[in-house]
DNA sequence: GTGCCTTGCGCAAACGTTTGCGCTACGTTA
DNA sequence: TAACGTAGCGCAAACGTTTGCGCAAGGCAC
């Protein structure tokens, strides 16, 4: 039933009649095994092409090389950028790296975190589902020392390992801009409300807007639930004030592709008539007609990579006996307004 | 140093004395154990939170319920909608994805399919490199009896499980309406040379062509690196003939993005004084002005998922004893012309 | 010649789970 | 009562590798 002539350490030893032992730390150059020994257990080796079955190193070890990635959806650029650093990273260990798209579905997220615990991963990243609020399913890995390390989508609490991005430096920086342009009624089409990083950036649009002695109008603050047609809902309720924004920060580049077309519908020209700035720098920008002035950059691939970092400290620090707890690893990288009216 | 008070059979078996074997049985409900045992083993079990340890069972059992997927580049929405294809499929049959990018590197696709032989993996899906031309590296992985099932991007040649895409349709497709619209000097933007994809168009445009009794002219078929300076050069030269196309099939979508932005720069109007049609039926064009007549879809998740389907039919297969080889499972998927001048 | 150190290797256990086989104790049937 | 069947469980091996310990043989110093 199975082909079980592959070679192994002990057919090795078999042929050479010594002991799997010495094989194993003839293999491993072990000091206490004579040199002739070693030569001939490591010319035998070649000559049945011997592979060590990590399998069996694995179980023995406790340890499978392996981190998994929990992110919601590879399709997005971010996402997808984020997956490579996290593979470059773990490559660089000689990690591998098994994923789980949670499609922003809270079932499907525990479902994952389970599947990864049973396949005893040595530690976990995730960028959280929009649906997200209670942990406990992540609870469940410290029973098995699987460390978790967080980035971009992080739960709102401190104890724990993470990465995420500061949006207050790119925030802050699309604002100057603008009222250095002279705008001074700017708008936000902001996200669902129950994502975190809606009220985050409602909380920073606050603040840049009084940091620039600017008044606060609820009127041109809106809301989308990130749907296509929502989108377009969002942008034709500012469009239809009194007094439109002439400036609108846009939840993020992909609402913006749904607004820009609504103004067009509108018969309105971008960057004259209305001006946006973003969340994202998705490369598209480049081809396209009616760009946003700015899109705000948050840094995918450095926030896995650095997550990744992370991780891969904490297996290690894991391994080797720790009389104190190690504190949690964080760390909030700046995100940054990439300025298209420069570039291009 | 180690952890070791989580659960396992043992422990079960120690704290109800019976032996590890009766645990194990009951835990699976094997009709030989008594409903006594079996309720009392699986209220400890439930009690100590216990989960078995499958590095033990994929040790025992030879296998690891996981495929390891190769792609080129997971920034490429063709590549990610593939992965996620894959993804689903595994999902449905318990499997895990590990995933390796090969960058379009021919070593580090060696190093990746050595890295999962050693992984053990129960399969390999594979989108080959553009350097990829032999396919030893490959063959290594038969010696444990992992399958390899390539898609898209598959080896030229019959000995091998394959799904792959025949752009025959979508090209006849595309050069008809072309040929409907009055088109009868329709240029060719290739890729380069070494790529087997490139051969393949030029290979099915003049068969198309022929088809519509049209004439091959060698002057309006050029090529391109992919690279962008080399995308707009080679749109350049087609414009600098005394008497340019005026449709175009292109190599892709991306490749057709630059040529749009150089005729633009030319001063010209896309689908006026020149059309396109391009392949990949990337998303972004419903936000973009100027779009080809019609893009060629190549139906990434059809193709990876049903390679997956393909992959477990092998393992499967591997698992129970067959006296005969199976066949090589293949299969072409017919490519489908969009065309954007209906859907918008 | 005695004691000690070193070199080079083997023994056996361990990791957690599964499974073929065998064993006991009981119940049934003739 | 003897023979037989069966329900319910345990024993032990196996998967491949690593590693602490022990042991033999040889060399060296005294």
């Amino acid at each position: 039933m199975y082909n079980n002539k592959l070679p192994t350490i002990k057919e090795i030893a078999r042929r050479l009649n010594v002991s799997a032992s010495t094989v194993s730390r003839a293999l491993h150059h072990h000091p206490s095994i004579g040199l002739v020994t070693t030569m001939r257990v490591h010319k035998v080796a070649q000559e049945l092409g011997y592979e060590a079955n990590k399998t069996a190193i694995y179980f023995k070890e406790r340890k499978t090389y392996t981190i998994g990635v929990i992110i919601p959806d590879l399709s997005e650029p971010f996402f997808s950028s984020a997956l490579t650093g996290i593979e470059d990273a773990a490559e660089a260990s000689n990690y591998n790296v098994i994923i789980g798209q949670s499609l922003d579905n809270f079932e499907r997220e525990k479902k994952i975190v389970e599947n990864m615990k049973n396949h005893r991963v040595d530690g976990v990243l995730v960028s959280l589902t929009k649906e997200t609020s209670t942990y406990a399913h992540f609870d469940s890995l410290k029973k098995y020392n699987i460390p978790v390390v967080f980035f971009d989508r992080v739960p709102n609490r401190q104890d724990i390992n993470y990465v995420a991005c500061n949006l207050v430096s790119g925030m802050l920086q699309a604002i100057t801009k603008l009222v250095n342009m002279g705008h001074s009624r700017i708008g936000l089409i902001n996200g669902p409300a129950k994502l975190a990083a809606t009220l985050q950036r409602l909380e920073i649009y606050i603040q840049c807007l009084k940091q620039h002695h600017l008044p606060l109008n609820q009127d041109i603050i809106v809301s989308t639930t990130l749907a296509k047609a929502d989108n377009r809902k969002a942008i034709d309720q500012l469009l239809s004030l009194n007094e439109p924004p002439a400036a609108v920060i846009v939840f993020n580049d992909y609402v913006l592709l749904d607004c820009i077309a609504a103004v067009k519908a509108a018969g309105l020209v971008v960057n004259k008539d209305i001006s946006f700035i973003s969340f994202a720098n998705l490369p598209i920008w480049e081809y396209m007609e009616s760009v946003p002035l700015a899109s705000i950059e948050q840094f995918a691939g450095r926030q896995s990579s650095m997550a990744a970092g992370f991780l891969l400290q904490l297996i290690n620090s894991a391994a080797t006996p720790n009389v104190t707890e190690p504190p949690f690893l964080q760390h909030i990288i700046d995100s940054e307004m990439i300025d298209y009216t420069i570039a291009g």
